[in-house]
DNA sequence: GCTACAAGCTGTAGTCGCTACAGCTTCAAG
DNA sequence: CTTGAAGCTGTAGCGACTACAGCTTGTAGC
C-alpha cells in the first residue's frame, strides 16, 4: 500500500536521507525494492525499522549494538535479559559519560568564577590551564 | 637542558606519541628541534604547551578553540574577557550535552525498570524501542 | 668499538557516524 | 509534454585520533 519514497521517509522518521542511504550501505536497513527508474521504494516494515533505529541512536546505543539488538529481534528467540543487558550496559555508558562531562563542568565553572573578566591581559584561567595537574 | 625525546615527553604529558605527532601535523604545537639523525627533541616550552593543549582537550575544548586559545596568548595581548568567554561557551556546551545525557539515562532507566528481565521473548523494552515517539 | 634491541621515523589507512557535494536521472503535477 | 523537485551513485570530508608497515636511529652493556 504505501509506498514511500525516500524524502517522505526521511520526513516521518526525522533521519536524513543521505544516513538512510548510509544505514543501506552498511546493512544497517535492507535494500528496498526500487521503483522501475530505480528509485528506493519503502514500506511500513521499513518504516518500523529505521524508526527503531534512530529511537536507539537516540538512546546513544552504537551501531552495532543496535545491529546486534536488530539481530535478536529479527532471530526471533531474543529473550527479555538480553535485551535488558543491552539496555543495562548502556545506561551504564551514559551515566559514565555524564560523570566525565560533570567533572569538566565543575572545573569550568571553578575557572570562570575565579576570572574577573576584567581587559587586564593577566588570566587566572591561563594560569590554570597552563598549571601542571596533581 | 632537558632534550626530551617523544617517548619521553609522551609519558610526561600523558599524550599518545602518536597523538603528539598528529598534533605537529596540523599545527597544534610547533615542530621541535631534530637530532643528528632526525629524532625529535623537546624541551620545556614545549611541555609545557602540550601539557596546555591536554588539559584543554580534558575539559572538552575542540581542537580549534584550543588554538584560538594558543593564539591569544601568543600574542601577549588577550584579556581576561576573551579567555573567560571561550571558557563559559565550553561550559554551556558542557551544560548542554550533560542534559542530552540526562534524558537518555532517565529513559534507558525507565526502560530497564519496566523489563523484567526473564527469559520470555516479550519484552517492554522492545516495544518501547519500537513505539512511535510523540 | 660492536651488538642488540628499544625507540623513533614517515606515510597511509582505518575508526565512528554521519554530511556534503558533483553530476546525472527519474518522477509527478499541471 | 514540460519543468522543477526529488532521487541516484560515488567520492571525499569532518573531528580527533589510532594503528599499522617497513624502515632508521639511539643507547646501554660488553
Amino acid at each position: 500500500m504505501a509506498a514511500l519514497p525516500i524524502g517522505k521517509l526521511a520526513a516521518r522518521t526525522g533521519v536524513n536521507i543521505e544516513t538512510i542511504r548510509y544505514y543501506e550501505r552498511i546493512g544497517m536497513i535492507p535494500p528496498p525494492p526500487r521503483s522501475a527508474g530505480g528509485q528506493r521504494r519503502y514500506d511500513e516494515i521499513h518504516l518500523r525499522r529505521l524508526a527503531f533505529v534512530r529511537r536507539c541512536r537516540e538512546l546513544g546505543f552504537p551501531l552495532d549494538q543496535i545491529r546486534a539488538l536488530l539481530d535478536l529481534v529479527d532471530g526471533g528467540d531474543y529473550t527479555c535479559a538480553e535485551v535488558r543487558e543491552a539496555t543495562v550496559r548502556q545506561l551504564e555508558a551514559v551515566r559514565a559519560r555524564i560523570a566525565d562531562l560533570r567533572i569538566m563542568e565543575r572545573t569550568l565553572d571553578a575557572m570562570a568564577a575565579a576570572c574577573a573578566g576584567g581587559s587586564v591581559p593577566d588570566c587566572p584561567i591561563i594560569d590554570a590551564l597552563f598549571a601542571d595537574r596533581r
